[in-house]
DNA sequence: CAGTGGTCTAGACCACACT
DNA sequence: GTGTGGTCTAGACCACTGA
């Protein structure tokens, strides 16, 4: 007997069943289980492509494939010679990955951010629907602001799914540091990795309260950034929105 | 003999050679150069992947993979059972493809644009420098406001190289119609096909003059969108500078 | 039907990292 | 050297399109 017995889920047939999809698809998806179960950490090596193919009963082809698509949607790592990692926000290279917020003069800056407030409150209408739970649901709200060479540049407010996040408290964010990516934090602590978000940007005038914070005149026109973010199995746990100044800096984005 | 000596350039050696490449990689190179060298128009059908292997003499899988990377970059578009087919941003799909404006409450809305003015002019120097040309030199400057659903929404401020562009006039684009793309226009009267695109956004106040044409308050926030976007071989040929309401739209975006 | 892209396999060899 | 990912090949079969 082999391996393969205890991967029955993989199904080999020809395309007229409605539920059918490719073979490397399959696999795929049971890699992705495997990653939102948290089989295999962020940072962590995964098995070799042979020996992925021994287990699902598959060529080396098909199982690479299945790498190719996650590697190329930033969920694994190649690296040749040493083996496949997880992706993780503490790699350097991938450690603000979703901030596109630069300086002007392309300048690399010195980032910290200072954690102002944290507490458990009921998400409005807005929060919940953007978090896919009921109005009224706790959330963790945090407010929080980036710096970029001491001069503040963001300030941002965040929600987040109270059933992970319940325990995280102020204290933990200033313990942690103000170099530290957020993101970084939410992994090592929560076991969450967030994998994907989508943004929605407008320009809006600066409330009194926010202008003060971001050291800029009331009414000056910010960057109004609210970011949905996704761990595994596209499920939504960070609400975001963020006031950003434009003055020195702007939001970079590439279109392909 | 085959049609494999007409393909000198290939270089099938060990990596130990400073200028080694992959072989996927070369065949993606030349196929870019058809592209570039107008071999392939926007649309059309491309040799088929047997066809290909043949005649730059290599295995199928070798084709498919240069082809894989070039339909991922959204340079060319696989049908199966129909063909490869070079993309084009007359296709219905491609057809907004840099516009991440979005109407808040996600309904499709019709979107119609006028052209306000068309001219040669000197290019000062953050054009000059976007366009990677000289400053003074000659660059066309057109002026255009995008509606959505007849409420003007874009105003946007355009610089185009002149060695292209030369002959475009504002009767040109008013006789193209107002419901075409841009980019489908430029394909079709210059040949031209921007492929990638980058763009700076900030929060400003809108100046008289445009608060006027986009029916807001003077000073009211709004987003200001420098767009620079290039055709093959990394050519830079279009800079841009869009001024967007956001009072009812959302510059949207997917963090990968 | 013939022609196209899409999937899957098996095996060879190369390049890189560690030991 | 051993083990990893990276490239390349040749061939089989499937799925879709259009004549």
């Amino acid at each position: 007997m082999s391996d393969t017995s205890s991967v029955p889920h993989i199904i080999r047939q020809a395309a007229a069943s409605p539920t059918f999809s490719p073979l490397y698809r399959q696999i795929k998806t049971l890699m992705m289980d495997a990653l939102g179960a948290g089989e295999w950490e962020p940072g962590a090596l995964i098995p070799s492509e042979a020996e992925l193919a021994a287990r699902f009963g598959v060529s080396q082809g098909t199982v690479r494939k299945a790498i190719d698509e996650m590697s190329s949607e930033n969920l694994l790592v190649r690296r040749q010679g040493k083996g496949t990692f997880v992706a993780s926000h503490g790699d350097p290279h991938t450690r603000y990955r979703f901030l596109r917020l630069r300086p002007d003069d392309g300048l690399p800056q010195q980032k910290h951010s200072r954690s102002l407030s944290c507490g458990v409150q009921a998400a409005d209408a807005a929060t919940a629907a953007a978090l896919v739970i009921q109005p009224g649901d706790p959330v963790v709200a945090v407010e929080r602001l980036l710096c970029f060479d001491a001069r503040p540049v963001v300030f941002d407010q965040m929600f987040l799914r109270a059933e992970i996040f319940g325990e995280l408290t102020l204290a933990m964010l200033e313990q942690e540091g103000p170099v530290t990516s957020l993101y970084r934090f939410f992994e090592q602590c929560f076991g969450v990795h967030m994998i994907r978000a989508e943004e929605r940007v407008r320009a809006v005038a600066a409330a009194a309260s926010v202008a003060k914070l971001l050291e800029v005149a009331p009414d000056a026109p910010l960057l109004l950034v609210e970011r949905r973010a996704y761990t595994y199995a596209e499920r939504p746990v960070e609400w975001r929105r963020g006031f950003y100044t434009t003055e020195r800096h702007h939001y970079y984005n590439e279109l392909g």
